[in-house]
DNA sequence: TCTGGGGTCCTAGGACCC
DNA sequence: TCTGGGGTCCTAGGACCC
């Protein structure tokens, strides 16, 4: 059996914690750049904002009825995301962090030895608010999916009180009528109108398709496995995550720039500062990477540009996995020359790190590549020395205290690539110098 | 005027290997 | 006229997730 936990509005219940004034009132929180909406609070939602609204297109309607819009505090929300999942480890024998506010819970075992399911799933939900200050719901069932499915209406009728467990065909068969198809976890916008076209409406009319049609429409195996999974067959089993953190097997940073950006030299201004995120988070993972792809967009909006809007370039490393962020710079900057265009104006950049592997594998010289600063292997220890005393300032310092030249704009200059974020709340968890202040 | 960021998995063709 | 089979890697793209 699995359990299927995730926060109420997570972002939004983030943000109550230390500001109660935003309790009962609409509140949203905006995705970087204050763009778009991408969390919101239950009166907010009764207004009809939709998740993923502009902000602009709604901002006049959560004026007039005296609403908050918030920026969104990342800090804030991975450190109690961090104190959630510390709880959720507590009661069960395994957690697999799905996302920020999501874990996948091993129930396994759970009735023998401490009443039932429906109760322990209570005391879950009880221990996580009374220490965190989060609200959760909590689906449970024999598939992944089904738990999706079981949490989705847990969150949907109030009365079920934030539990619902799926473990009978006759409740399954009942909550399956009960939701939409385009609310199944695997089924977005381009499979719901496939399937509404096919007048199959409920999660249980797509319960019902053949695996040969499953196979044809919905992506091959992976809508076999949805399907299956919809049955009662499980397809996806837990991946327990070590001590709250998940690893990944790419990582990437990208953002969208405060304005246009036509000029190389800011480009690369942007670029790098994110492949020097991206290679932190990198080493923090204690991985290397082999692949590096930097991509480019123009203004997908913007109706004389024709697509694609986004360019990308991938290189495999010819010298091998790295962490070293002047490595990955070295090579960034050529890939950033072989995709940049004068005339055109980009609206983002990002670059993503590829081909994850823990060091030690050996270093792959390049036979044709003249030694450099940063393509010697005879560096290699020296670097790597560099980037753990790096990390290390960073951390002890607030992140940017050290950092790669090409990533600090022109002095007195503010970077022409950021963004905005004018509704920021401290970061009341993780700097001394914004903790929260009681009178 | 203003429209996010960070992930996953799968497919498919071409180059290349033996 | 007739032109293998099985595999990897690279690269790009498309669907999905929160």
């Amino acid at each position: 059996m699995y359990g299927l936990v995730d926060g109420n509005n997570f972002y939004v219940s983030c943000e109550r914690v230390f500001q109660p004034r935003l309790d009962a009132r609409p509140v949203v929180v905006l995705s970087n750049n204050d763009g778009n909406v991408v969390s919101r609070s239950a009166e907010a939602k009764q207004l009809g904002i939709p998740m993923g609204a502009p902000f602009f297109q709604v901002r006049d309607l959560l004026r007039q009825h005296q609403g908050h819009a918030l920026s969104s505090n990342y800090a804030l929300y991975g450190d109690m995301s961090r104190r959630v999942m510390a709880r959720l480890a507590d009661h069960v024998p395994a957690v697999e962090v799905y996302s920020i506010d999501e874990a996948f819970l091993d129930l396994h075992g759970l009735t023998s030895f401490c009443g039932t399911l429906d109760a322990r799933a209570q005391r879950i939900r009880a221990d996580v608010l009374r220490c965190t200050g989060i609200p959760t719901c909590l689906g449970m069932a024999p598939t992944k999916t089904l738990a999706k499915v079981a949490n989705r209406l847990a969150k949907k009728y109030p009365e079920l009180h934030g539990v619902l467990r799926l473990d009978t065909d006759s409740r399954r068969e009942r909550a399956l009528r009960a939701l939409p198809v385009a609310d199944v976890w695997g089924v977005g916008r381009q499979y719901a109108g496939k399937l509404q076209a096919q007048g199959l409406r409920t999660a249980w009319d797509l319960s019902q398709v053949s695996e040969a049609w499953a196979r044809k429409h919905l992506g091959g195996v992976v809508g076999w496995r949805l399907v299956q999974e919809l049955r009662g067959q499980p397809c996806h089993d837990l991946q327990p995550s070590e001590d709250g953190t998940l690893s990944r097997q790419s990582i990437s940073c990208s953002r969208s720039f405060g304005q246009r950006l036509t000029g190389l030299e800011d480009l690369w201004g942007a670029v790098s500062t994110y492949l020097s995120r991206a290679a932190e988070k990198l080493r923090a993972q204690g991985d290397q990477a082999h692949l590096l792809t930097i991509f480019l967009s123009q203004d997908r909006y913007d109706t004389r540009v024709p697509p694609p809007y986004t360019r990308s370039t991938t290189l495999t490393l010819p010298s091998g996995p790295t962490a070293n962020t002047l490595r990955l710079l070295a090579y960034g900057r050529r890939l950033l020359e072989r995709l940049y265009e004068p005339g055109r104006r980009y609206v983002k950049a990002g670059v993503v790190l590829d081909g994850l592997e823990p060091p030690g594998r050996g270093q792959q010289l390049d036979l044709f590549a003249p030694a450099t600063a940063t393509t010697a292997p005879v560096s290699d220890a020296r670097a790597q020395q560099l980037m753990q005393r790096l990390d290390a300032l960073n951390h002890r310092f607030g992140r940017g205290t050290v950092r790669p030249a090409a990533t600090v704009p022109a002095a007195g200059q503010p970077a022409p690539w950021l963004g905005k974020s004018e509704h920021r709340t401290p970061a009341y968890t993780t700097r001394l110098d914004e903790l929260l202040t009681v009178r």
